[in-house]
RNA sequence: GGGUCUAUGGGCUAGCCUGGUAUACUUGCGGCUUUGGGAGCCGUUGACCCCGGUUCAAAUCCGGGUAGACCCA
């Protein structure tokens, strides 16, 4: 089967999640994934991004219980309306029927609130940032899929809480900076999104979404940053004494990201050969195929091995693939498991204290000298790295288009002109069969009209089709 | 929620109407020759979703279950 990307994104992509061993799809469950070596290996790398930068801006890490007691999770009347129909129920232990039924967490917010009422009794105590890498569970009912739309879902998920809310919203800010230290090594470009007002998590005093492009031209959300004022504490009873003795409520964030990440880079990075793996994230950054011929195998494979351990000093995952098929075999495998840096080592480079490097990224070709071959090869991953961030950046840049009609509207990310109103909003979106991705979080200048009801506005919308 | 369809080695699949020995390709394993872009030959392991019924005989027909796909609301 022909992979294209281009042509027909959804067939492709599905391709590669099996091609590429990151996924096996036959477990008998929809929408629960089984994370192969390979997968998890990009998984974990990424998971260890977020706990870095979590842990440096004073997060602790935590790990709170999968069940949920009905009576916690009923408490915020918003937040249960908008899971009711997408949570797992336990119903039974053993043989007896429960009598107060557990929710299998589809996030932890009322998990976690009940303990922090009782962690937080002083302004000292605050602020509190803690957050945890776990699997979470949602009924959905629409068509799964690996790593976008999946029913177990593994993310990460921090909760704060602050004196006020101009601290809750300073801590939007640091989550802003998190997210583009992550991103950077992830290469994965976004937008910022204010979601409108019956978008927004439920319970939340606002949302904003981060969305990357696909290249069909449709946004995918891959995390959002939620901040709750005052609405889960007053329920949940948050409160701290304050330095003049009054008791007040905590103001409180959430932020999230999940393993859609790892299906955004498949989205973003692929092309028709197969994956393509950004170097940080990338199980083996390098492979070795040492090219043997009739005599000379010792020579070669002896090279290759100092290479390989040379590499290996050196802090970067390399395999040297000397199983017995031929080169080209091997050249077809790495590729469509998005290693991004192929060596080559034959008698050829051997004689002229050479190896012959092969960028996945681009196709580029060339030789590294044997003499300083890892501040080489390091150099190779950085540049391979930046390459991929920019031009991944300059899609997203691109695939936005301003329209002012809703007649031939391309399947683009669409900005457009919104008077704000919920009833224009509704309209749109139904009878376009578009998805309201909000407004732009960073304030836009923008003079034009309602694209809905045509009164003049200043105010700027994003939608796409959902994906 | 309502409906339609499907289930055969690890993967893809033929056979089912008209009951009797299960097909091809691929992968895996062993061997020999090969190795700068998907090698060739030889040998070999491996399957009819589950339970029940009809029958001398069931992958095939019938009933129930399970899992999955699609369509409609």
């Amino acid at each position: 089967m022909h992979m294209e990307k281009e042509a027909n994104f959804n067939e492709w992509y599905n391709d590669i999640v099996e091609k590429a061993g990151l996924s096996d799809k036959r477990y008998p469950i929809k929408g629960m994934n089984v994370w192969t070596p390979y997968g998890w290996k990009i998984m974990r790398h990424a998971d260890e991004f977020i706990r870095k930068e979590l842990d440096s801006t004073g997060h602790d890490e935590v790990c709170f219980p999968l069940l949920i007691p009905e009576t916690e999770f009923k408490k915020e009347k918003e937040h249960i309306k908008g899971f009711d129909s997408e949570v797992y129920w336990v119903t039974h232990a053993g043989l007896n029927e429960l009598d107060v039924r557990l929710v299998v967490r589809p996030t932890s917010e009322t998990a976690m609130y009940p303990m922090f009422s009782l962690w937080v009794r002083s302004h000292t105590d605050l602020p509190l940032k803690v957050y945890q890498i776990v699997n979470t569970f949602r009924y959905e009912t629409k068509q799964t899929r690996s790593f976008i739309r999946v029913r177990e879902i593994h993310f990460f998920e921090s909760h704060t809480c602050h004196s006020t809310e101009e601290d809750a919203q300073k801590q939007v800010e640091e989550d802003l900076e998190i997210l583009e230290n992550i991103m950077k090594k992830l290469c994965i470009p976004y937008s910022l999104h204010t979601r409108t007002e019956w978008d927004k998590f439920p319970g939340a005093y606002y949302t904003v979404g981060l969305d990357t492009a696909m290249p069909n031209g449709r946004m995918l959300q891959i995390g959002s940053i939620h901040h709750y004022r005052t609405n889960f504490s007053i329920p949940y009873n948050i409160t701290y004494e304050d330095a003049d003795g009054e008791h007040k409520h905590v103001h409180q964030t959430t932020y999230g990201m999940s393993e859609r990440l790892v299906g955004a880079m498949i989205g973003v990075h692929g092309d028709d050969k197969g994956l393509v793996l950004p170097p940080p994230v990338a199980p083996f950054q390098i492979v070795i195929v040492p090219i043997i011929s009739k005599g000379n195998a010792d020579a070669v494979l002896d090279a290759a091995r100092k290479i390989t351990n040379a590499l290996e000093n050196a802090g970067i995952r390399v395999k040297l693939d000397d199983c017995d098929e031929r080169p080209g075999s091997k050249f077809y495998d790495w590729e469509i498991k998005g290693v991004p840096l192929r060596l080559e080592l034959g008698m050829r480079d051997i004689d002229n204290n050479v190896v012959t490097f092969a960028r996945r990224d681009n196709g580029e070709k060339g030789t590294i000298s044997l003499s300083d071959i890892s501040s080489g090869a390091e150099l190779l991953l950085e540049t391979i790295r930046n390459d991929m961030y920019n031009r991944a950046w300059k899609k997203q840049k691109e695939c936005a288009v301003t329209i002012d009609s809703l007649k031939d509207v391309p399947e683009n990310t669409l900005r457009f002109g919104w008077c704000g109103s919920e009833e224009c909003g509704h309209r749109f979106e139904d009878e376009n069969d578009l998805k309201l991705l909000g407004t732009p979080y960073v304030k836009e200048e923008f003079k034009g009209k309602c694209i809905v009801c045509g009164k003049p506005t200043d105010k700027v919308a994003y939608a796409s089709r959902s994906i």
